[in-house]
DNA sequence: TTTATTGTTCGATGGTTATAGAATAATAGA
DNA sequence: TCTATTATTCTATAACCATCGAACAATAAA
């Protein structure tokens, strides 16, 4: 893979909101309340999104954990798929993703 | 660690230039000539930067490798040093610099 | 002490990015 | 079909970043 590329990935996780929202489908699970406008991420309790199937209604359930807006958010959804970090897609109403974890071993191999 | 700590880190190695004087570092070599304005990052000889203590004369052989402003690639370096993936200090003319594997570690392990 | 070499700092500039709000589109349910 | 819910796209803006050249600082060699 190029260079360009590894470089893309590393920018999609370069933004702190990013990478939380990142982190969030990555633990499948939300942040708590009290991690509003704070730099920490602390897994609140993994039952909120059961499942290895990814996140569902991620996108509804990340905006109510964060303080940006929604616009900003799908934003940053974008930026991350576009770096082959996460896939989503539309159920109905839902909104089912995951971590692409191809893309995650690519970096730690990279860094080996 | 922090989250902020971790975009820190992944900022640092966002941008493709600044990724190619990390991996130039990472492998203790240097790019080869034909990469020069490529994306492509080339691995020449491991001879031309020898030992584990990191590159010595970095600096300017990374200037060398690379089509950017000496100003430049100075900002590079302390961004690296920044975000604590390289450790450089200067022995008389020489400019001597490694990478900070504990660091990447870290990114390993955030990404488990 | 000069001079040459090497790297840093400063100031300017053009480009990119994060963000919000409004308008729009897509979907489900009544 | 109409309405409510949900996510995307558009537009604007402020902040940030990559880059350069020039001036400066530090060091080694003459």
């Amino acid at each position: 893979m190029k260079l360009s590329n590894y470089a893309k990935i590393f920018k999609a996780l370069s933004n702190e909101q990013r990478l939380k929202i990142f982190m969030m489908i990555y633990k499948q699970c939300c942040a708590s309340e009290e991690s509003r406008g704070h730099s920490e991420f602390y897994i609140k309790d993994k039952s909120c999104c059961p499942g290895k199937e990814g996140i569902k209604k991620a996108f509804s359930k990340i905006c109510d954990c964060m303080e940006l807006s929604k616009s900003t958010i799908s934003h940053h959804f974008k930026e991350l798929q576009n770096a082959g970090l996460i896939s989503c897609e539309r159920e109905g109403q839902m909104f089912r993703c995951r971590v692409n974890q191809e893309t995650v071993s690519l970096i730690k191999e990279f860094l080996e």
